[in-house]
DNA sequence: CACGTCACG
DNA sequence: ACGTACGTGACGTGT
């Protein structure tokens, strides 16, 4: 059964104008075109398409009848002329209505009950289709029939009406308003009806009678003034009867196909409520754009390079086995260009088909596709999008399979998992593949401009084009490039380590006592807790802490303590940074780790396998590992670093003068504060007052609270209360700068750093005080995190630039968070201090100076 | 697969 | 009376 939605065009441009003109006053654009009707007819044209949900539909409209619809009542009852004011809408109203992707009718010399009527004969006529009718004049009543009902609509809603309904409200049938018009006429239809009848009196004439013609033939049994005023205006009864029958003939061919609904014109309608100045359905339609997406039902394989058919700007996905693109097969790229939607094969990709370096061309995750085709010794250009950053900048729930993002937008493709299963990926037949890769590549097609303009809504364009979208292309290189281990190095240290690590064991053994499974906290907890009784501080949910800050204040109190902390920390190092690094090897005896661009809150980058971020330097034994991280051959490790990056911005964002002062002064800026809070010359300052306003300084960054410094110190809370309490007298702005921003992400319910990068912050609105204090905490932190976040990134993309500009050699290789490390030629050394002292410190202009230490040696461990 | 632990900024 | 520092990733254990 097909159901078809007839609109009175009209009748809706009609009662919007007038719904909305008092006075000439009305609503126009600034170039004074009006648009008050407009604005209601599309108002109510979107509440049928939300209600009705159609899937045929036609809008009807009078055309060259100018003696009933363009005229009408006013608001008083008088006839006015149609204005001109009403008239300018129409051709915008139909224009509408085709980009809305419905279909509207206009017949010469017909108006458009009759288009309805005729479309209502059809419904009646044909047994797969049924109709609604849509509007306020109750003419149209006449056409209700088994197949055809119809909305009335009334000022606020409106009554639905079918044969029964509208039967038991009116006691006649729906083709006998007819009879009902005839007798009590409609003055804004110029029917003249029998003067003094009105629709009670008629009403009851014909439920009595039926007809017209079966009131006069019974003429006789009607009595009194009734009787009368019937006789009195018969030629006027059937000239109004005449003219009330809706005409349901009109020759035009109807097919139901030609009105079914079609896509919406968006970008035409975004122009069009543009020019309207409708703000709010501009806003709406750039939303709408959540539409259901067309299923892909089959993909076509390329089986030879000339069959590649794209033109202009095309999206590409790269089907990968498996998510480490370092190590992973490469199974084929779907590409579509908005008609064509293909597969290459990896056998026709290594050909290196040309619109790799020509077309303009959208990704999902650009990076990965940049560095995989390299490992294919194939390059890729031109890519100009990548919907991954766009939409993690705009706190889409992003991940490594594109289609979290997609199911977001309505599309319904599977899971990486579902397709290649769990643990052991397996690639199904091509033709899965296929269909696969090319539902992503139609999303990244089809969303690539809703995303954009959403970057562009929420100021994130910039951040977008000038930062994260070049900074992948960076990082792509850094992790190509990646770093030489010297894998012999470890390999000593290893053996050195085994020996350590059995002799600490069998050491513990003894002081427990008994064997037991050292790695194990449970086994642990219970024979330092139990079986040797120690006393034990925090309860874990199940069993007693032993991590190493419970562990540090027991060190003297049994010697098995330092013993377990040694051991811990070497087997730490040898499995996770000899084992694990040695297995991360690849065989140009490099580490090629992947930046996640997109994961943290903050902004930050994290690294994977290997996480290159975490490599020990603390203490002296972890810090030898670095000695394994060597350059290329005449080359050197280069790294320059931020000097306490995250104070200087907090300094800048508070503006808290004494702390810009000491910056702009040169001193060291946890000295300063020791020498404020705790009233001393800087040269008085001693180690341990250095150490707690230290601690104090990153409380801030972090969110201070007094059980953090506490433990962080190991003092009492009141302790740290009390050096909190006096660092905050010494700098009231700091103070004030944090009740504001707090107040601030309360107000809005999320932060912003100084490139506009935005984090929703839902803790806020948590009923948990714990978690909204979490919150505030993250309000906090997360400007300061973020703004150092953006610096760096940006200095990475100049520098990468300036690079490459210069046809240097040496090459970035990787990031720290606040430094950077560069397998740097020896010929180069001095050229690349000044490229990085004068990128990284001229990212932007900050009320403090941005300072870079510089260093270098034969490794990393030397480059300090 | 969650948790504890510990490596980094 | 809550039960806490901000942001990450890898490893081993034990459910």
């Amino acid at each position: 059964m097909k159901k078809i939605i007839l609109v009175d065009g009209n009748n809706l441009l009609f009662r919007s104008y007038y719904a909305t003109a008092y006075n000439g006053n009305f609503m126009k654009n600034s170039k004074g075109f009006p648009t008050n009707a407009l604005f209601g007819f599309h108002n109510m044209l979107t509440k049928i398409i939300a209600d009705e949900k159609p899937e045929y539909m036609v809008v009807a409209f009078d055309k060259g009848k100018t003696f009933r619809h363009e005229e009408y009542k006013d608001y008083k009852g008088g006839r006015i002329q149609t204005p001109d004011e009403l008239k300018q809408q129409f051709p915008i109203a139909k224009e509408l209505v085709t980009l809305m992707g419905y279909t509207y009718f206009e017949i010469d010399n017909y108006e458009a009950d009759d288009i309805i009527g005729t479309f209502a004969a059809y419904c009646d006529e044909d047994d797969e289709v049924i109709g609604t009718i849509v509007s306020s004049d109750k003419d149209l009543l006449q056409l209700i029939s088994d197949d055809v009902d119809m909305k009335l609509l009334k000022q606020k809603d409106y009554i639905r009406y079918n044969k029964e309904t509208f039967f038991e409200d009116y006691g006649i049938m729906p083709e006998r308003v007819i009879d009902l018009k005839a007798l009590e006429g409609d003055p804004s239809d110029n029917i003249p009806g029998v003067k003094g009848i009105g629709e009670k009196t008629a009403l009851k004439l014909l439920r009595q009678y039926h007809t017209l013609d079966g009131i006069y033939e019974h003429i006789d049994e009607i009595k009194g003034s009734v009787h009368d005023k019937l006789l009195l205006d018969k030629e006027n009864a059937y000239q109004s009867y005449h003219l009330a029958t809706i005409v349901k003939n009109v020759d035009m061919d109807i097919s139901i196909e030609d009105v079914k609904c079609r896509e919406r014109d968006h970008e035409k309608l975004e122009k069009l409520y543009e020019e309207l100045e409708f703000y709010s359905f501009l806003k709406k339609e750039k939303e709408y754009q959540k539409k259901e997406p067309e299923e892909v039902e089959e993909v076509p394989i390329v089986s030879n390079i000339d069959e590649i058919k794209v033109e202009g700007k095309c999206s590409v996905y790269l089907e990968i086995l498996g998510t480490n693109y370092h190590h992973s097969d490469i199974l084929g790229m779907a590409i579509y260009d908005g008609k064509n939607l293909q597969f290459i094969p990896k056998d026709i990709l290594v050909q290196n088909p040309k619109f790799l370096l020509e077309n303009e061309k959208y990704t999902y995750d650009a990076k990965k596709v940049y560095v995989a085709l390299k490992w294919l010794g194939i390059e890729i250009e031109n890519i100009t999008f990548d919907s991954m950053i766009a939409a993690s900048l705009l706190d889409y729930n992003v991940k490594d399979d594109i289609s979290y993002l997609a199911n977001n937008f309505d599309y319904h493709i599977p899971f990486y998992e579902t397709v290649y299963g769990k643990k052991k990926l397996k690639a199904p037949k091509i033709e899965e593949v296929a269909l696969y890769a090319g539902k992503k590549a139609k999303f990244i097609y089809e969303t690539k401009e809703i995303l954009e303009n959403k970057l562009k809504e929420e100021e994130l364009l910039k951040l977008y084009q000038e930062i994260e979208f070049p900074l992948a292309f960076v990082l792509g290189d850094m992790e190509y490039q990646g770093v030489h281990l010297d894998q012999n190095t470890l390999k000593e240290m290893g053996k050195e380590i085994e020996q350590n690590v059995s002799r600490l064991e069998q050491e513990i053994y003894k002081l427990a006592g008994c064997e037991f499974l050292i790695t194990s906290p449970k086994e642990l907890g219970s024979i330092l807790f139990e079986r040797l009784g120690l006393p034990h501080g925090k309860k874990g949910a199940r069993g007693y802490s032993t991590a190493a800050d419970v562990l540090e204040k027991l060190k003297d109190v049994h010697p098995i303590i330092n013993k377990i902390l040694e051991y811990r920390m070497i087997t730490k190092l040898y499995t996770t940074y000899i084992e694990g690094l040695l297995n991360m090897v690849k065989e140009d005896g490099k580490i090629h780790t992947i930046y996640t661009q997109t994961l943290t809150r903050t902004g930050r980058l994290s690294s994977i396998e290997p996480n290159l971020q975490n490599i020990p330097v603390r203490t002296e034994y972890g810090r030898l590992i670095r000695k394994a991280f060597v350059p290329s051959k005449h080359c050197v490790i280069l790294g320059g670093d931020y000097s306490q990056i995250e104070l200087r911005i907090l300094a800048h964002m508070s503006g808290v003068q004494a702390l810009i002062d000491a910056f702009n002064q040169g001193m060291d800026i946890h000295t300063k504060t020791a020498s404020d809070i705790f009233h001393v010359t800087p040269e008085e300052v001693t180690k341990q007052m250095r150490r707690v306003a230290k601690a104090v300084n990153f409380g801030i960054i972090y969110g201070i609270s007094s059980f953090g410094l506490s433990e962080n110190l190991n003092i009492s809370v009141g302790e740290a209360k009390h050096f909190i309490d006096h660092y905050l007298e010494t700098y009231p702005g700091i103070q004030e700068y944090m009740d504001k921003q707090i107040k601030q992400a309360y107000q809005d319910g999320y932060v912003k750093t100084l490139f506009h990068r935005k984090r929703i912050i839902t803790e806020l609105n948590n009923s948990n005080y714990m978690i909204r204090h979490q919150g505030e905490r993250m309000a906090l932190n997360t400007p300061i995190q973020g703004t150092s976040a953006d610096i760096i990134k940006k200095a990475m993309v100049d520098i990468g630039k300036e690079l490459k500009k210069r046809k240097l050699k040496t090459k970035m290789i990787l990031q720290v968070h606040d430094e950077l490390l560069f397998d740097c030629d020896k010929d180069e050394i001095e050229i690349i201090k000044e490229i990085i002292r004068d990128k990284m410190e001229h990212v932007l202009k900050l009320k403090v100076p941005l300072k870079v230490d510089i260093a270098y040696g034969n490794n990393w461990y030397e480059a300090k």
